[in-house]
RNA sequence: GCCGGCGUAGCUCAGCGGUAGAGCGGCUGAUUCGUAAUCAGCAGGGCGUGGGUUCAAAUCCCACCGCCGGCUCCA
């Protein structure tokens, strides 16, 4: 069935929705009602409030409705009919709505009495209604304007079979468990504490190895691409936020803190030190590109609602760099991150959306710097046959911006990657360097991050791979594990070799059945368990058994450790020396 | 921040005006058993926090904290 066919039936079936809900409650007022990517959803203005206790009993309206198989007729009108259709009912939303259309005819989908304000298509009766379910209650703000009333807003989903409907409703429960909150806590990656605060995270052993693994792969790459490596401190003065802008535009996110008299603010972003690094002494053109490099651990205020798990949090490490750049090379700089991202989401086996973003109305810089930058940003994504989208005027006051999102089991995208270009920071600090004719000139400032920050994509990364993360990225890579109380010794000594290797591995010598300890680390998702009995100690072999493949057989105990060693080690990208 | 929902043992949850329950996990014994759960016993809870209503509150009301789903905002 098309995409399009879908979005029909289910732009249908919340009209049906919409005309049960006002049959139960004949005072709600329309706002707007469209399908989604999987489903639907439609905007009421209530008095009251629908819970999901309400559902049920909207969802049995519904089929209701179906049954009566009522035709929608589609009907053209004047602007000026359909305004006064509307102001009979008492919709001002539809007014509101109609006010924005520039056409003079409109047209308007009825079901018996009820009608609505819809370009269409639609079905033919919602006798043609299938499968549905209404999922979730919410609050959404008329035309998504946090200044403007809430509204209620109910979210359902809609297919053409209860076998597709059942099939999507599985989806969802298997995206709860590789949720990565729940596998962070059953995995021990790390924990969340009310007395600690919210949007803070204690990483926990496990979680911690996760950490370095991913750190170490960022340095190493770092340094294969010509950065420098720096750290900045976690306060610095707040007039220095003053003088960057941070303050007027972004005091609400930061915490401060006064000490003696002198206020400081914990930094939220890692510009600044990297800043003052350029500025430490003059700067020739022939040391430009400069690359600045930082795992910074940044705070920012963000607002309680919108917090979640390791996604959003207060408290989180960017794998940041700075490239300070002259304009003619900045083209090649964003090429290079670029390179650099599209290698690194390969690596993991992530599937990416990219988006680029131009020049807000407030901004400053140039019309043409700005042109220069959107342009390069542009013809790399072009070059590189990446599709993107265009966000026209949601770039960052200082600059035009490519971001890339990546999903949580969920769907759901999140901004990992961003490159972003500034003109405004080198202006206000004042930057330059000294060209070859021995002026003065403004270098461009390209800020970037690769993975984005290691908390989120950690996040990402646990849903990605429910939890079963491949060799290299494994806390605990393998498990030894000893049949009997009488096998312990040559256990030990298995163990040991296979640690002279190098790899992260821990015994399990419990006097317990095999099929316990098997199930455990199962559970733990240990990539390889090793397992030692009278055959294995008489021939001097170990049983193994993978994760995924089940019993693996006998082998050589040597043999096992030179296969698997290599897909132990951090992976090297091929992209490098010097770009 | 806003709207709705939720917060009971380490975890998953039941109880929803009359003196706290289950399974898993933990501990202690027994068992030495070859590819996803051996058996038995024991311990463990200011029912998120603080107010209030009531003869009596885990249960009803209010505030705060935290979590969940959205909205808005963002790495």
């Amino acid at each position: 069935m098309g995409k399009e066919e879908l979005e029909v039936l289910r732009h249908s079936t919340a009209h049906v929705m919409a005309q049960a809900v006002k049959e139960l409650y004949p005072r709600v007022k329309l706002a707007i009602g469209p399908p989604t990517e999987d489903g639907f959803y439609y905007d009421f203005d209530f008095d009251g409030y629908f819970s999901e206790e309400d559902l049920p009993r909207i969802e049995e309206k519904m089929r209701e409705i179906v049954a009566r198989d009522i035709p929608f007729v589609r009907q053209e009108v004047s602007k000026e009919e359909a305004r006064k259709i509307f102001q009979e009912r008492g919709e001002i939303y539809k007014l509101e709505i109609l006010d924005d259309i520039p056409d003079e005819k409109v047209t308007l989908y009825w079901q018996g009495d009820f009608v609505d304000l819809c370009r269409g298509p639609h079905l033919e009766s919602t006798g043609k209604v299938k499968a549905f379910k209404l999922l979730s209650v919410s609050g959404a703000y008329w035309r998504g304007d946090e200044r403007n009333k809430m509204l209620q807003r109910i979210y359902g989903t809609a297919f053409f079979t209860e076998e597709e409907l059942k099939r999507y409703l599985e989806r969802l429960q298997e995206a709860k468990r590789r949720d990565h909150r729940r596998l962070g806590k059953e995995l021990e990656l790390f924990s969340t504490h009310e007395e600690v605060g919210a949007g803070l995270i204690i990483w926990h052993h496990k979680g911690v190895i996760l950490r370095w693994i991913l750190e170490e792969f960022e340095r190493r790459e770092h340094l294969k691409r010509g950065y420098q490596f720096v750290i900045g401190p976690q306060i610095l003065k707040a007039e220095l936020w003053k003088q960057s802008g941070h303050y007027d535009f972004y005091r609400e996110h930061m915490y401060f803190t006064e000490v003696e008299g002198q206020q400081y603010a914990l930094k939220p972003m890692n510009c600044l030190a990297h800043i003052l690094v350029y500025k430490s002494r003059h700067r020739s053109y022939r040391e430009l590109p400069l690359r600045l490099f930082e795992l910074g651990r940044v705070h920012r205020h963000e607002r309680s609602g919108v917090l979640h798990g390791l996604l959003r949090v207060r408290e989180f490490t960017q794998d940041d760099a700075h490239i300070f750049c002259r304009p003619d090379q900045l083209e090649e700089e964003i090429r290079g991150v670029l390179h650099f991202v599209q290698e690194a989401m390969e690596l993991f086996g992530f599937s990416y959306e990219a988006e680029l973003s131009t020049k807000p109305e407030k901004a400053i810089g140039s019309e043409e710097s700005w042109q220069k930058a959107i342009d390069a940003l542009r013809r790399v994504l072009e070059d590189e046959g990446i599709p993107y989208r265009v966000n026209e005027g949601e770039g960052a006051f200082y600059g035009p911006k490519i971001d890339i999102k990546l999903e949580d089991a969920l769907g759901r995208k999140w901004q990992c990657a961003t490159i972003q270009c500034d003109f405004s920071l080198p202006e206000r600090f004042d930057l330059t360097y000294i060209a070859p004719d021995g002026s003065r000139q403004r270098p461009v400032m390209v800020h970037r991050v690769i993975l984005g920050a290691l908390e989120r994509f950690i996040g990402i990364l646990i849903e990605h791979y429910g939890g079963a993360f491949p060799l290299w990225l494994a806390p605990e890579q393998v498990r030894v594990m000893s049949i009997t109380d009488r096998h312990i010794p040559y256990g030990e000594e298995v163990l040991g070799r296979i640690e002279a290797r190098g790899i992260r591995v821990k015994g399990d010598f419990r006097n317990e059945k095999l099929g316990y300890k098997i199930r455990q680390a199962q559970l733990e998702k240990v990539p390889y368990m090793v397992i030692v009995g009278d055959r294995e100690m008489r021939e001097g072999t170990v049983a193994v058994r993978s994760r995924e493949k089940g019993d693996l057989g006998s082998m050589p105990l040597d043999s096992f450790i030179e296969e698997i060693w290599p897909q132990c080690q951090i992976p090297s990208l091929e992209g490098g020396d010097r770009t």
